[in-house]
Order: structure tokens, then C-alpha cells, then sequence
DNA sequence: ACAAAAGTGTTGTCTTTACACCCATGA
DNA sequence: TCATGGGTGTAAAGACAACACTTTTGT
């Protein structure tokens, strides 16, 4: 630290935006905070960057110890660092955000940690700027979904079209028509067929997917061109 | 400071990562930096964020600094922050990138400044992870331009069609087939015809444009759409 | 038998691509 | 007059958008 040592430094922390999605609809996971300033006011999972460890790391860290989850795919948001974003002191906050099935992970969150699924446009009020780090992290939750197939992480492994287009629907809030959403999904060779049935959601039962990973890994889908006539201005990306 | 006064504190700088286009190719602005360590070494624009400043803030304040350039459009690339990153202690930066016209601020640049433009794919060796941080933000600008016309933001206030299709030649390192270009261009009502011509670069000129600004504002632009046959992987977005 | 969701085809329109020549001017 | 870069049109192929009915099965 020879060259440095009158630099100023600062806190640095790292916040996580997880979306989920439950074949329904999409969600935001949030906790109830654990420690001082607002102990127990709703908030992201945060937390701080330790001298041994990167933003990125980090993130992982903090997420694990709040709610368990593991192996989650998460990709670097905004930073937020205007000097009195806390009343309590400078922190700069990286944010990172992810999107998980919500379902398959109800029964860690559940029995062990505080963490909490809310409706994405229905959660309570939150501490800080952490409203702000959740509507930007939507906007480039679907901006990247323009660009990559990053939503089917929010699938889970065995998946139905309905519930790709209800993903597509609530992440963009529009409605499709399926006929040409399935066409072209299906067109994309992404996909591979399962001979089993989710029965669930309607008598008929609606047929599994897979994702065929080889060809999934750098393609790129540009679902948004296949949606019903609206503009990206209408989606907000 | 009460609350967080046992959390660990790291020194947060930001470097802003300039490219710069002439009408012809691309260029990356770097310095000889001016202080230790690795001083006179050729970097990007680099500094400490301050305690009353946003990062933000301190992005802008630093390139004006070392390079008097004002007023620049700059957006957050990525943070870098591995616990190595520099040898001579632990230094948090987050990356800024701008697109300027290169030959607008050349006189500034050359009279005061130690900043001097290189070609995009042929500079010197530049200190700590530089490297990477530009092929981060080449990446970004890239996939930002896939959904945005940021790429407007390279040209000089009155531009002409061979510049803009050089442009978005020398991003995504392509061929372009200026007809099909030119008409898609045209059709998308966001640029005026001037009444006077360009003649340094070819005897017979061409004509000047202007931004349309109204439109441009919000307008999103898929001209990917329109380029010659390619995919979206070819270009690396 | 009926309710509820899954699944399937066709056509017209628009967008994209491919392709080659003439124009204006300065040297 | 010629060399240089600017500018223009058309046709064929492919992608998109709009549209409604049948299938399956649980109750």
C-alpha cells in the first residue's frame, strides 16, 4: 500500500437481485435485513466486500449465508455510489442480479433462512436505493434477454412451452401469440423433446423440454422480433 | 459511521476507457500515467473516487482532468475488483466507456495533454488488467449498439453516410452493403439532409446529415438486422 | 358432456438480401 | 479524360403477423 496510502477508501459492498419466476409469474426475492442500520426492514441481500475475496465472489458469499442458494448464475449490474445514498456512512454498493426457478428452491427458503418471494410489482417498502438497483436490474434483464437466451435460466431443467411463454410474457409484459411463439422456439433447435407429460397445469398435460446445451451455449435468440407488433420502446429495454 | 466501523474499507478507483473514431477506424485513447506506481506507463485514464463524489462524478472529473475532454457521454462498463489485480495493493475499479468523434478533440489533446489516440488493435502494452477492461467494454459497446444507436454518439455533429457505415464497419468488423445499408438508414427517419457536402474525402462529396434528435432520443435501432449476412456470434456481442 | 388448456397450418405482407451500374468532381 | 468515391433500383427469398379450430383428458 506504499503508493496509496492517501488515498481515501470506502465500504464496499455488494447487493443481489435474484427474479424468480414460478411458471406463472415473476418474483423478487427479498429478506429481512440481519444487522444494523434498519435491522430488520426489507431489503436485497447484501452485504460486504472482504479484502480477500472479489465483488463477484462476494456476491456469491452473501447470498449463499442469506438464502442458501448455490450455483446460481448471477451477472454484474450498476453500481450505486452516490456519496449519501446510506445516511449511515459513504457505502458504494455493486449490484448483481440473477433468475432462478422459484420453485425449486421454496423449500430451502422456507424452512431455513428469512428470505421471502414477493410479486415483482407488489413487494413492501424497501431500505435505501435498493427500489432503484431492482428497476435497473429489470431493464437489463431484458435488454440482455433481447440480445441472449439468459431466460431460460429461470426455467426449470424439464420445462413446457406454456411455461416459456408466460416466462416471455411476465418478464416483458406483453401477451404472445403462441402459435408463432412455439413455431419459432421450436424452429431454433434449442429445444429437445421429452415423452413426458406435465400434467399440472391442465388435464391434457403439456410435453417437457429440455435444453440442448451445445447449441444453446452461444446462441443468441432474438425472441423479440417474434413477439406480436409492439416496439422496444413498449418493452421499456 | 457507527454501524459499519469494523467493516473492511478499499481503496475504489474508476478508469474510463475512450473510443474514438476519425470517419475511418477506430482508436482507443490512452496516457503515460502521472503517478506511481507505474508511472509513465502508457494506461487508461485512471483515478480514486473521492469521498463527495459519485463514482459517476469522479469518471468525469478525472478524464477532463488528464485529458480536458468535457462533457462526454460515458456509461459504466464492468467493475474489476480480483483481490490481485494490482501487486501494489487492493484497488477496486469500475470501468467507464465513451464514444467521441477522435478528430473533434485532437487539438486539445495534442497542445496539453500527454493523452494520445491509438489504433484500436494496435497499442502498447498497457498496466495491470487495461487490456481486459477495453475487450469488456468493446464487448459492451457492441451489444449496447445491437439495441441503442449509441454509435451516433461517435460522429460529429453533421456526418455522412460512408462515415456512418465506416462506423459500424470498423465496430463489428464487418463488411457492410452500403446500398441495402444506406436505404435502411434513410427509412428510419432519424436523419436530415443538409444542403452541403463532405468534399474532403472524395471529389464528387457527400452529403452532410444531421440527427434528427426528436427521434433519436428514444428510438432503438436493430440495424444488425440489416447488415450482410452474419450472426450476431460472428460480430462477438 | 363439458370445461380447460395444449397444440397445430396457411396466407398475405413486410423485411432482408443479393447484385451492378451511372454520377459528379478534382486532378 | 480518367480515377475516385458517392449514390441509386429491383427482384427473389425468407421472416413475420394475423388468424380459429381440434385434441385431450379430468371432473
Amino acid at each position: 500500500m506504499e503508493f496509496y496510502k492517501d488515498e481515501p477508501s470506502t465500504l464496499l459492498a455488494v447487493d443481489c437481485i435474484i427474479f424468480g419466476f414460478d411458471g406463472e409469474s415473476l418474483q423478487i426475492l427479498l429478506i429481512k435485513r440481519g444487522f444494523e442500520p434498519e435491522i430488520n426492514n426489507w431489503s436485497l441481500m447484501g452485504g460486504f466486500v472482504q479484502p480477500d475475496e472479489s465483488p463477484d465472489e462476494a456476491a456469491s458469499r452473501i447470498l449463499y449465508k442469506l438464502t442458501g442458494l448455490n450455483d446460481v448464475y448471477m451477472e454484474q449490474s450498476a453500481v450505486f455510489g452516490k456519496p449519501n445514498r446510506e445516511k449511515h456512512g459513504r457505502v458504494v454498493s455493486i449490484t448483481y442480479f440473477a433468475l432462478i426457478d422459484s420453485k425449486e428452491y421454496q423449500h430451502i427458503l422456507s424452512e431455513e433462512f428469512k428470505a421471502k418471494w414477493f410479486p415483482i410489482d407488489d413487494y413492501p417498502p424497501l431500505i435505501f436505493d435498493h427500489v432503484e438497483m431492482i428497476n435497473t436490474a429489470k431493464r437489463l434483464l431484458r435488454s440482455k434477454a433481447a440480445l441472449y437466451p439468459i431466460l431460460f435460466e429461470l426455467l426449470p431443467e424439464k420445462f413446457t412451452l406454456p411455461q416459456i411463454s408466460s416466462l416471455y410474457e411476465a418478464v416483458y409484459d406483453i401477451v404472445i401469440d403462441k402459435r408463432n411463439f412455439n413455431r419459432k422456439l421450436l424452429s431454433s433447435n434449442l429445444l429437445i423433446k421429452l415423452n413426458e407429460k406435465d400434467k399440472e397445469n391442465s388435464k391434457k398435460g403439456a410435453f417437457y423440454y429440455v435444453l440442448n446445451k451445445d447449441i444453446y451455449k452461444d446462441q443468441i435468440m432474438s425472441f423479440l422480433r417474434y413477439l406480436p407488433s409492439w416496439s422496444a420502446q413498449d418493452m421499456g429495454i
